[in-house]
DNA sequence: AATGAATGAGGTTTCATTCAT
DNA sequence: TATGAATGAAACCTCATTCAT
């Protein structure tokens, strides 16, 4: 059997290999994936796990702050700074890339927003906020018509977030798009 | 000195007695509660409770089961033998119902819809189904549009699930209630 | 290998084994002592002495407990019903059945009022009161000198503790409780 | 870029920061404190600690022998060179001098003499001899009566070390001073 | 049918000590 | 000589489930 030898790393690169041993796991198992699973992903001992994080619960906020920032990276928001911007589009857009990005992140997905922990330690509504912005924006470019933004949007994420669920769950994903597509633009019409 | 045997109850009434222990305790307090409590709860011993549920999981389909059938039998789809129906006036009606019935029982749906139970127990979509059902119904009525009914409603459901939430939340109820049937009505109409 | 199959005792005959497993092994190997040593001892599973002791510190609590109240019954004090007491004779007989009671526990002792546990969990000083009252009676009867009872008990009781520990560990039995006799003779006499 | 070697100090220096930094920790948190506290407090690296003491217990070792030597170089033993010596005075001020010094290192003493640690490395008992001979020698003076050398300064040291613990624990100085006076002045009167 | 004492695998967390750099 | 990332055994504790009574 060959001892698997002690590799000395720089805190951010052994601290980043447990994150993303943990994504993959999850990924794979959602919640069922345990502090256990993932220093043996990550071939670490049990020790090190807590030098990087206090508490299981704590790599789980770690995963949502990255995941959150990744999408916030991936598909930033339009400014008016290159002209007038086509807001429906804009939602449209935003709307199939999340769909995208979190149907091949279904089980991680299910650990960090579906889950218990999501109760335990709930997060502030970040997407929501985005999505209110973009109604608001929209709405003084008269491109939306005027519904209450903060509730709207409310609803907006759950069903975008429930037609990401169906497409990792097998469902058609053309169908899914066009009927969030439907969905949001003739809720948010002029 | 013979023990005094618990035979009181009918092994129906016996075990309501847990149902409702269990739905009373969930509802305080979410997924937190444990097969101890329920059993102190509902005044049985342990063992008792495995008599009639084989696992802890088990309890709370029955729960679910419960819960979904009381909501059918409190606000039941009409039928067009009185005559013809109005079928957007029904999905505001049932749209306002569930959010009132869910968001009372706030606690037990995080247990029961928004918990690891969730994913290790997927339920089969009765309420999309429903709904399912509602917007087939209206469109052979001409009274919504041409959408495509089973995504529709699955967005649709996650919608008012979400409303729900807010509510109990402390969101404001009429906003949550005015947004939500703006949504619907505009995403089904002709 | 035979499995130890599960022996059903009433709840204080079960926590009396506990109680005394740990007992035995206090008094062999001191503070070195855990849980797990304990419940192999007593032949219980690991989760049965959780069932009787909410915490480990909870067991040492009890044993200490114990220890005081087994000593105050096995030497009671003598109340003046039965005519004037010999308070130097009761002091002296106090003293010596302390060291002999202590020193043939010595390991417990070191467990429960000399380690880290003793400093976690301070003990109301019961031994120190008891010795307080036993001078206070004393120089009401004019048989002790005027010292300050408070604090004089509990340099007394320091000596007498003293005592047993050096028995225990070897010291001449007769020597000490000599030495302690004298100490406690001079410092009260009148 | 070269790091920043810490080459500042002389190996005695570099090994006397850390045994400071241990001692200002022990006496503020007793035995609660931990490697990771201590070479925090000195700003050395933990491998640095193991480099100077080969075990935790070590340290602790070397905290004691410090303290001891620093008790005795305060507060040397007179001799006859000058005169005649006035024993019982000696005694009282011996006592008086370890009260002060043990109550203002409360912490300190807890860990090193009251704890698991003084179990594991019992300690050669320097304080008791050294009391002894002070008995032995007032006895030769005629100025302390015949009580047995060895097994009484064990207890006087006792009494002493209760009285410096109660006053630390915020007991009367004076009434403790006294009170232990006169025990010492009665146990050892002609 | 009912009980509740007992189980034990599984979980998180701690920390003295090691060793690659 | 010095560092500090890494180790891993060991500790405490939980709780769904079992089973002798």
């Amino acid at each position: 059997m060959p001892k698997p030898l002690r590799r000395r790393l720089a805190p951010e690169a052994r601290r980043r290999e447990i994150v993303e041993a943990a994504e993959r796991l999850l990924q794979a198992h959602g919640s069922r994936v345990r502090v256990e699973d993932v220093v043996r992903e990550a071939g670490v001992a049990k020790g090190t796990f807590f030098l990087y994080f206090p508490s299981w619960d704590d790599l789980l906020e770690t995963l949502r702050d990255r995941l959150v920032a990744e999408f916030d990276t991936l598909y930033p928001l339009p400014t008016e700074v290159d002209g007038p911007v086509d807001w429906p589009a804009v939602i449209d857009a935003q709307a199939a890339a999340f769909i995208d990005f979190a149907s091949a992140r279904a089980g991680i997905g299910q650990a960090l927003f579906h889950s218990d922990f999501a109760e335990r330690r709930p997060l502030a509504d970040h997407a929501i906020v985005r999505l209110a912005a973009i109604v608001r924006a929209g709405q003084e470019a008269q491109a939306f018509g005027p519904v209450d933004p903060g509730p709207t949007a409310r609803l907006l994420y759950a069903a975008i977030d429930e037609a990401a669920h169906a497409v990792a769950a097998g469902a058609d994903r053309a169908a899914m798009v066009a009927a969030l597509q439907t969905l949001l633009r003739r809720t948010l019409a002029p």
